[in-house]
DNA sequence: AATGAATGAGGGTTCATTCAT
DNA sequence: GATGAATGAACCCTCATTCAT
């Protein structure tokens, strides 16, 4: 890539940095191009030349997105360290990235354009599936899951904390400020109400 | 109350009717008060002179919901059966109520409006923190809930419970078609992952 | 029609009168909403109101035009007189009401859009076709037309005229200026080149 | 011209023929630079350094057109064969080149534009006027043209007959389906309504 | 109390054109 | 001389809201 391009891939990447913090705090619908062009300091026109339309600016900033995510929760399952120590990074460390969505919910925009599902579904599927299948073996072998679950319910489980710790009342926050909290949170998964 | 503040009472109660309807499935930005008032079979004015503006209609709305959905609350705690049966049906009932705002999901309004924080926050600790301390103590004495987890730590896990089921890809269908994974996971809810 | 659809009809034709004047001069395109909105002294909105869209607007203005013409042809045709003066008043005066569009022609506007085609050609096949074919009959058993042309072929004659006319560099003007002109045409017209 | 020059007038030629291409089938408004710049395989820019701006550039376009349109019309009126025939070219075939213009034909421009006017009027004036004469005599002699018309009518009525082939509904091709209509056509210039 | 009519502000988008390299 | 990047102005359209009846 020579100098031209980077140069053009450094304002793109300004303008989908602009437009992801914007996105984050205010949602897709109430920010306008307008908004973004004025924050990044170049005109709406600007950001059409790049990107198109806003749809495809949208497109493009969940991808984005969505790379980063796979290769953080790759890094994760695929590094050192015990199952238990990485199970609480994942729940707790993506909501740095996905969850403070306010307004709609990346989700809803995966839900309601094709397109992007189109991209994110093998991407799923393939790679993220097969990461967390791994992981549960891993979490099997380690004594941390009882043997007898299918893995069906146990990543069904995972989805519902995983979105659930994303949409509450900022949880993550609440647990770095209580470790007693989130040390309980922790016995709470491994052995249930019940204890 | 007359039977011509009756008649008022009704005409914004159809009006609050449909405007939760076209809520739940658009979300509140993007219904717009012609769509109400056409939907509704009233003017635009109507509906301005009944609530002031869209603005108040949301918060209006939002709080009816609340009112119903903590009576509903009540009824299921205060209600006869065993508190795991009761324990399902909130974690999988409220769902069907709350859930299925798309768009912008109910939390973004009350977040973002201080109004509605103020009405909702004294309900929501007085009655609701109320109501759910009792229901951990009915647990606790069923044997159900360890006595020695905190009651923080137990609402905090079933609000991540709660909002992960709703903000998943229609995980209550999921379980209702597929009777054992419901099994399996009220098992991981109250054995753990390590059974 | 009681006094408030009254008053709407006429706001509404107002409008219409505004744009038609503007489209005549500029052509479809050249005029803006805008542009409308201001010389017919209301806000663009209140032309959404009533018109929906530019290009129902557009489709609007063509419906009346045709409706128009067609009754004026009609009154000609069936009107008293003799043959050769109703066919030029036809091909002259039809000119004034349509023929004075530049920028696009109202034809291109029919010709691209399907819906005002599904109006017209009814009107057109069912209505001027008859009417047109009984003015043909008329000139026949006026002496004026030689019985041995096709129907075909003379309508497809009478078209070019019309249309040449209409598109000629303000042909009607120039005939009415010189009227030892309009004598000659209608001789090539009715004698042909060779007199 | 030297290389330099020539290869620069090849480019130049390069953009009017796409110019062309597209002004034909969507007219001058709806064509951008962009679309013709991408089409041509060259920046924007470029375009501009070479014809100025947009404007000029239909200009260009539009003189060519006419310089080549001229050329044509000299060479049939000029060449062999009998005077019918050539006549039928004429009306039939100009079409081919300037017929096709949709959205806006090819006479908004030259009325709205001042500075166009300038350049063909002379043109017009001096060369196909005395073509035409020419031709009006060589139909005179042949005997296919009453020598008691007027030459300004028949030019006229030559005029009318050409803009309505190509502002009609594809008339030429009609004609060259059905070569019965053709000849009732010219049966019509040539003898008139009246046989 | 209820309505039809009207609107200012703002949305996304496109265009002909210029700037900097 | 040619280009990629950038832009101000304008376009069509929608919205929450107010005015007049």
């Amino acid at each position: 890539m020579n100098g031209f391009e980077r140069r053009k891939e450094q304002k793109k990447n300004s303008i989908r940095r602009v437009a992801l913090e914007l996105f984050k705090v205010y949602g897709f619908n109430k920010v306008s191009m307008n908004d973004i062009a004025r924050k990044a300091g170049v005109s709406q026109v600007t950001i059409y030349n790049h990107f198109g339309s806003k749809e495809e600016l949208v497109r493009d900033v969940i991808k984005t997105l969505c790379v980063d995510l796979l290769g953080k929760y790759r890094a994760i399952i695929k590094g050192e360290g015990p199952f238990l120590e990485k199970l609480e990074t994942i729940l707790l460390d993506k909501t740095k990235i996905v969850g403070q969505f306010q307004g709609e919910l990346i989700q809803t925009a995966i839900q309601n354009d094709p397109e992007i599902q189109q991209f994110i579904e093998p991407m799923w599927q393939q790679e993220i599936s097969q990461l967390t299948v791994d992981f549960l073996h891993e979490g099997k072998e380690a004594g941390c899951i009882d043997p007898g679950l299918s893995d069906e319910a146990i990543l069904v489980y995972f989805e519902i904390l995983r979105k659930g710790i994303q949409a509450g009342f900022n949880i993550p926050a609440k647990m770095e400020r209580n470790p007693q909290l989130l040390r309980e949170l922790m016995s709470l998964w491994v052995y249930g109400l019940n204890g």
